[in-house]
DNA sequence: ACTTAGTAAATTCTC
DNA sequence: TTTACTAAGT
């Protein structure tokens, strides 16, 4: 066992830090000089490995400044940073460089933003703001977007831009016509984004590698910062993130990256396997340190994992071994529809939680496409047991929120177009597409700035009076507000603007539901700016917007709640699980149907599978179904191939029937399996019990868009209403009031309280961080 | 210029 | 099933 260290209470020597630890793991932490590979198999400890490597690091006299750890999500870096603060203390730790590739390098881009031809308060475009300026400018060039997808232009582009080829060479390497408009609006959206001083994600490494490219000063400095350098997931990284790497790496070589080739599967966007296979080709003196004991799975469930991932031709090699017992055998649910499958496995969920003991938050359900999701949401809800999903339509994707955002961002940059044109006429102000298009031609035709075009609206022609006066308007409450950029708190002045801007008027005018929803939204948006104010002084519109544009749908698990996960296969690399089900092995969705042919896709689909399965600690279960809805309409399929290849050995011998009864080798199951009335229709088979003893337990309107903000943190909120009329509450930002209205329950529910500064509010309790006092 | 109705398309994974 | 865009109507 690794004793932790109490903060702050001296050093213990370093054997403290490699007790507990074997062999490999050890030999990988004190290998600190020089380039080192360390594969790490599935469970073989990681992550403690990591953590003991840097802290030892650090307590060999290690400047923590001169650390970079690059990690694939920001939930990884900060997990790290916190494990090792509890090794070496917490601000030693936290002057460690550590987040994702392109936090690190949008933070030294604010830096450096002037040398490379950007202003420091440039905008990130996620992937609707590409695909927004692919739109304009596909229009601007007269290229049909029925004819040629927006969305495949995008994906085009930054596949194009992962590898790091440039327009012109794209545009001179074109064959087909798609390929040479292709080629003309990469140009275009180039030119377009750089006008708008904004970088999408690929440009964030791209730009960096031209930074350092034409600025040896730069390079030089940043070597001398980061002496050390650790890569995690390095199975994962595209060319790119390979090239900034080696880049900052050259000079003083001490660079350890981690990784596991079985365990790459992000291939669709640029990740080449190869800069793993081939690292000891790239830095001939690496040391390489194998971790090949696994510490998390039962002997049958490694045994069937590893029978799947042999059939891969390219890997490297290792054999993964456990001391752990022989455990149980896998369950295989043979299932007459999706509808079948959800109800099997949320019965052998139900089954197993009784027999072993497992709590919800022990046991997982991954599948293949979030789509997935929704039967398996009906089943588990139909049975009362509380779930939580990882990912899914995120909070930030809302347009509500969107809007408010993008008011934000023209704040801090002006010239980001996308932004403008997503607000123009948000709320409606009577600036139409006519009007807007005829601005945007101006804006070409001058070379100047959407922004700037707007500045000169009298000198656009053919335009009518009530739109000038329309567009001095809107563009007044921008610059009006930009003048107090610099005097006022970002928070005071977001919740200022917001409300100048209209957009909160618009939603509470209307008095639905659905708009209600919406405002709150926005509010929660700004409250969440008070917030993080509140945690970090420094705080500007800036970095606030940028931790937005970068956050990932896997980094905020809501961990800590007592439910059951369930998330896609790729969102559940790196967690654990006693209990874990994978559903929907059927040809065509898991493999996809497009893998079927291509061999490569099929590796990639096989060592998702393999992820998959080593998540699994005590349990694995797999199902499938015969049929299932998808595009809208009932689909046939096969079983997986993938199940053929598992070992045999392994799987429980079924008496499968196709009665929709389990087929494993426990208990046939007499487990308490309660039924809330569901939707109309819901109940099917033998759904008997229709009492309406549960009905306390809304039935989310998760699929109506509306009231389904931010699903995991309102998946939270199942319960029944927790505030009553006449309590006294406290709310982050409008203090303290009294609850002088209550309607609706569990995620609908909505409080008016009549706040002591006089305000009244209606708030979302599932939202507003209500605080009940007294 | 905005609203509405109807039709087409989409459904893999993500910083 | 849901979203997104287009065309016609007000």
């Amino acid at each position: 066992m690794l004793t932790l260290t109490p903060v702050g209470s001296g050093q213990p020597p370093d054997n403290d830090l490699l007790a507990g630890l074997n062999e490999n793991q050890a030999e990988a932490v004190r290998c600190i000089n020089g380039p080192l590979l360390i594969i790490a198999g599935a469970g073989s400890g990681k992550t403690r490995v990591l953590t003991v490597r840097l802290a030892y690091m650090l307590r060999n006299g290690i400047d923590a400044r001169q650390v970079l750890a690059l990690t694939f999500t920001n939930k990884a870096a900060g997990e790290m940073k916190e494990r090792i603060g509890h090794l070496v203390g917490a601000s030693t730790a936290r002057s460690i460089w550590a987040g994702t590739f392109h936090s690190i390098f949008a933070r030294i881009l604010r830096q450096y933003a002037e040398r490379v031809g950007y202003t420091s308060a440039f905008t990130i475009y996620d992937t609707d703001d590409q695909t927004a300026a692919i739109k304009a400018v596909m229009n601007q060039l007269g290229i049909s977007q029925q004819v040629l997808p927006p969305s495949g232009v995008r994906s085009r582009i930054s596949s194009a831009k992962n590898s790091m080829i440039s327009w012109q060479e794209y545009a001179r390497s074109a064959k087909s016509v798609l390929e040479q408009q292709t080629g003309q609006i990469f140009e275009q959206y180039e030119r377009r984004l750089r006008l708008s001083n904004a970088m999408d994600f690929d440009d964030l490494l791209n730009v960096t590698i031209r930074l350092l490219r034409d600025n040896p000063d730069v390079l030089a400095t940043l070597q001398e910062r980061f002496r050390y350098i650790m890569v995690d997931e390095y199975q994962d990284t595209n060319r790119s993130q390979y090239t900034v790497v080696s880049m900052l790496a050259a000079r003083h070589g001490n660079l350890c990256v981690v990784g596991d080739d079985a365990q790459s599967i992000y291939r669709w966007r640029g990740a080449e396997i190869r800069n793993i296979l081939d690292f000891d080709r790239d830095y001939p003196k690496a040391q390489v340190v194998r971790l090949e004991q696994n510490y998390r799975s039962t002997k049958t469930i490694l045994a069937a994992a590893h029978s799947v991932i042999k059939r891969n031709a390219t890997q490297l090699k290792k054999e993964l071994w456990t001391d752990n017992s022989e455990g149980e055998k896998i369950t295989v649910l043979a299932c007459r529809d999706d509808r079948e499958e959800a109800e099997m496995i949320a019965r052998t969920i139900r089954s197993r939680m009784a027999s072993h003991g497992y709590s919800p938050k022990d046991v997982a359900i991954l599948y293949r496409t979030n789509a997935q999701s929704q039967a398996l949401e009906d089943a588990l809800r139909r049975s009362n047991m509380a779930y939580h999903i990882v990912s899914g339509v995120s909070f930030y994707k809302r347009k509500e929120v969107k809007d408010a955002l993008a008011y934000l961002r023209i704040l801090v940059n002006p010239d980001d177009a996308e932004s403008i044109l997503r607000v123009i006429n948000e709320p409606a102000r009577g600036i139409g597409n006519t009007s807007i298009e005829r601005i945007q031609s101006y804006a070409v035709q001058q070379g100047i700035t959407f922004h700037a075009a707007l500045q000169q609206i009298d000198r656009v022609p053919l335009m009518q009076a009530r739109t000038v006066k329309a567009v001095s308007e809107f563009i007044g409450i921008i610059d009006r507000h930009r003048e107090l950029l610099n005097e006022l708190p970002p928070a005071t002045l977001a919740q200022a603007y917001i409300e100048a801007t209209g957009l909160p008027q618009m939603y509470r005018l209307q008095q639905n539901e659905e708009a209600l929803d919406r405002w709150n939204n926005i509010e929660r948006v700004l409250d969440h700016i008070a917030e993080q104010q509140e945690l970090d002084e420094s705080l500007t519109l800036v970095t606030y917007l940028e931790q937005i544009a970068l956050i990932s749908d896997a980094d905020d698990p809501e961990l800590g709640n007592n439910r059951i996960a369930m998330m896609t296969m790729h969102a559940a690399k790196g967690l654990e699980f006693p209990l874990v089900v994978i559903a929907g092995l059927e040809q065509g969705l898991f493999p996809l149907a497009k893998a079927e042919q291509d061999p490569e896709e099929q590796e990639e689909e096989r060592r998702l599978l393999y992820v998959g399965m080593t998540r699994a600690r005590e349990q694995l279960v797999l199902s499938y179904a015969e049929k299932r809805f998808r595009f809208g309409e009932i689909t046939y399929s096969r079983p997986s191939m993938f199940l053929a290849e598992i070992d045999k050995a392994t799987i429980a011998p079924s008496g499968r029937s196709m009665t929709g009864s389990e087929v494993t080798p426990q208990r046939p199951l007499k487990a308490p399996y309660q039924q809330t009335p569901g939707r109309a229709g819901s109940a099917r088979g033998a759904s008997a019990i229709e009492h309406n003893e549960y009905s306390q337990i809304p039935v989310p309107k998760r699929y109506t868009s509306v009231s389904q903000p931010a699903s995991r943190r309102q998946a939270e909120q199942q319960a029944a209403p927790t505030v009553r009329v006449g309590q006294r509450v406290k709310h982050p930002m409008f203090g303290s009031g009294t609850i002088s209205a209550v309607t609706g329950g569990g995620q609908t529910e909505k409080a008016t309280v009549l706040f002591d500064n006089g305000q009244r509010k209606q708030l979302m309790v599932a939202f507003a961080r209500l605080e009940i006092i007294g």
